[in-house]
DNA sequence: AAAACTATCGGGAACGTTTGCGGATACGTT
DNA sequence: AACGTATCCGCAAACGTTCCCGATAGTTTT
């Protein structure tokens, strides 16, 4: 027999329906509805596995004293006796108290957090940026949240608004090579959150950025390669979407120009620059009829390849051609010759990015640049040293 | 005049204390205490920052709905009509609302992140696990927080505890060189929450471990370099309290012991081994009186500043010193010659991480291996090819 | 002895969600 | 009509903190 829950009467009782797959009753004598439950213990498991962590009212009940006085003993607040605070402290390491941060941030709205969104791992270059970053950061009291665009604008977005959702305090960003929409980067700008570009910057999200000097490096490099008697340099670079590969190829031009060198559009390749895609472009270069007698690749891997591609063709480095790479990775040193290429400067891009967010966290009107340029250094190495530099 | 705040006298009001800095009063007739607030304009200013995030409340409102149908019209629940669906979602992008995830985690008291911790970011080693683990958990909708212990158990205690403080649905850690002890970690168990080590691991914690077969990689490398005729073979090894270096240094003494090479201590350094503690190491081997005629090192960058230390002082590789490495990092291709080195599968490693840690949390009671051995690949190369092996 | 001050503590709203359960209505079916 | 069913929506309690306002007792000053 049911009863009302409400009024424990047997006989009023009558079917009113289903409600989520549960019969549902009425009461008539006094007009209640009820769900007879019988609780589907499997349902019930699945609760029991959710644990109970130790919070601020345990041990405040534990205690005898109010939540807002373990809270304040917890963070020496002056409102508070030595006696208390000393037994509120001891509960916390019997009963291995540990704090629930995203309450606290939820009141606070504030997380201490800084994310950070790189497009790839697989060259040192962002490694490096981010142990720079992370040093500051840490050190300053926050914690660094790192996530990955996989070089895809898809995930960026994802990742920037996962960043969004879980309310950082500022947010460090460098494009992928497809980013063409900046509609996620100006979402925060709109909230008013604190957001710095680095790297892969763009002219129209309007927040301070910090790159290197890629025009003068580039301008460096190829004049380097000029000086040194090479004629018909190849530009080997990024994706034209990103200011860096723009800013490069302005380098290059302007240095070509200088010397009075003839600007072939057909030496000029630009594309995202995989491995693979590494190889075909040098095959290319190195097959044309007029084959250019050096190239400017815009990072070490591509040029690395292409020095590869070259001794399997039994093409001299740097005799008959000359390279320089951009980044100095490791590896650079070690192949022979050694390549030459431009060294940036990661760590200090990671410390200023992240000294930036936090002048930007820390007051409302900081008045910042709107780009930091650093200098490179031009790495000069066997591989385009025709006039033996060393 | 003072007015009471309740009764609204004027006249039964007496000054009573200070508090904050405030003055304090009591009204007589209705006894009750108040303080006069003049809000400081300052602090006003402050509260100002904080500014409006705009919640399901306020959609809720806009439409006359309450709350839960906003939250139901978001998460496709069945109680919800299409078009007060439709409605909310319009309301939605219009108001540009975005969740606010701390909420949600807070009443799930589930993050869907996965924390990850390791040592260091200078050798491509830990960035090529994080790939991994990467790829797998973005696929399973999960986010994935890094943070850097930077070889420093003091940083890696208060990752842990800033990991648990976000209560992170799972951690996944490679412990750094200095880590004895393990307190941090069984917290975790402790609690409940999921935790895998990987390479770096250690016995005292009963967790899933990922690691490459150290003993095995090492005894080939050590017996590859025996049978390229090398006899007197120093071990460059990592410090003692890591596993790996427990058990590389047992390969190396099993592989000696096999072909009857006698294994001397002054031939066997174990420690930190960063660059600078590298080169001394390196100085050490090399000047000894019965200079080792082979040295396998721990890692890459060690062996690589062994070559070219020997380069420097004349010692010709590989004639006179067999050198063989430990990660195949990208540069060991390209130094002269190939330095001889064991390629770890990291990639794989990183997803297996992320794989188990994923059963973990599907179900309480996975039953995983508790530990998984990855195969290794000697990449011989010619920094240990006495008989010419290419 | 009134007034002012100091030192502690508690109550409870707020942060922005989710969700179980009750209530209401519309639409069938006897 | 009377009843059964399905659909949709609102209320309010969590989740675990912080912190603003009081409140109280004791001490010192005037």
């Amino acid at each position: 027999m049911i009863k009302c829950v409400k009024c424990e009467q047997v006989d009023s009782i009558m079917k009113a329906g289903y409600v989520r797959g549960r019969q549902r009753y009425l009461c008539k004598s006094c007009n209640y509805y009820f769900t007879h439950s019988e609780k589907d213990p499997s349902i019930l498991s699945l609760q029991k596995r959710k644990r109970h962590q130790t919070t601020i009212i345990d041990i405040a009940r534990s205690l005898g004293v109010s939540n807002s006085t373990v809270s304040r003993a917890l963070h020496d607040h002056a409102d508070i006796s030595p006696e208390t605070r000393q037994a509120v402290l001891e509960k916390v390491t019997q009963l291995d108290y540990q704090p629930n941060q995203l309450a606290y941030n939820l009141v606070k709205s504030r997380t201490n957090t800084i994310g950070l969104i790189a497009p790839e791992f697989q060259n040192p270059f962002f490694p490096n940026v981010i142990i720079g970053a992370h040093e500051i950061l840490t050190q300053a009291g926050y914690n660094l949240t790192i996530m990955q665009s996989n070089e895809s604008y898809q995930v960026e977005v994802s990742n920037a608004k996962a960043m969004l959702a879980n309310r950082i305090d500022g947010l460090i960003i460098s494009l992928t090579q497809e980013t063409n929409n900046f509609e996620h980067l100006n979402v925060f700008a709109k909230r008013g959150i604190p957001l710095i570009l680095f790297n892969r910057v763009c002219k129209q999200v309007d927040v301070p950025k910090v790159v290197v000097n890629d025009f003068e490096a580039s301008f460096q490099a190829v004049e380097h390669l000029i000086l040194n008697g090479y004629e018909r340099i190849a530009h080997l670079g990024g994706p034209l979407n990103l200011l860096v590969s723009q800013e490069r190829l302005r380098g290059y031009k302007a240095a070509m120009e200088k010397y009075g060198k003839t600007i072939e559009s057909h030496m000029i390749i630009q594309g995202m620059l995989t491995q693979q895609k590494a190889r075909i472009y040098g095959q290319y270069l190195l097959d044309l009829a007029d084959r250019p007698d050096a190239i400017f690749a815009v990072n070490d891997s591509s040029a690395i390849e292409i020095m590869l591609m070259a001794k399997e063709k039994g093409i001299s480095i740097p005799d008959e051609l000359g390279v320089v790479g951009f980044s100095d990775n490791p590896e650079s040193v070690y192949i022979g010759p050694g390549l030459t290429t431009v060294r940036q400067p990661t760590l200090e891009m990671g410390r200023t990015t992240a000294d930036w967010i936090l002048q930007l966290i820390d007051s409302d009107d900081a008045e910042l640049p709107e780009k930091k340029i650093l200098k490179t250094e031009l790495i000069v190495r066997g591989s385009s040293a025709r006039k033996k530099v060393f």
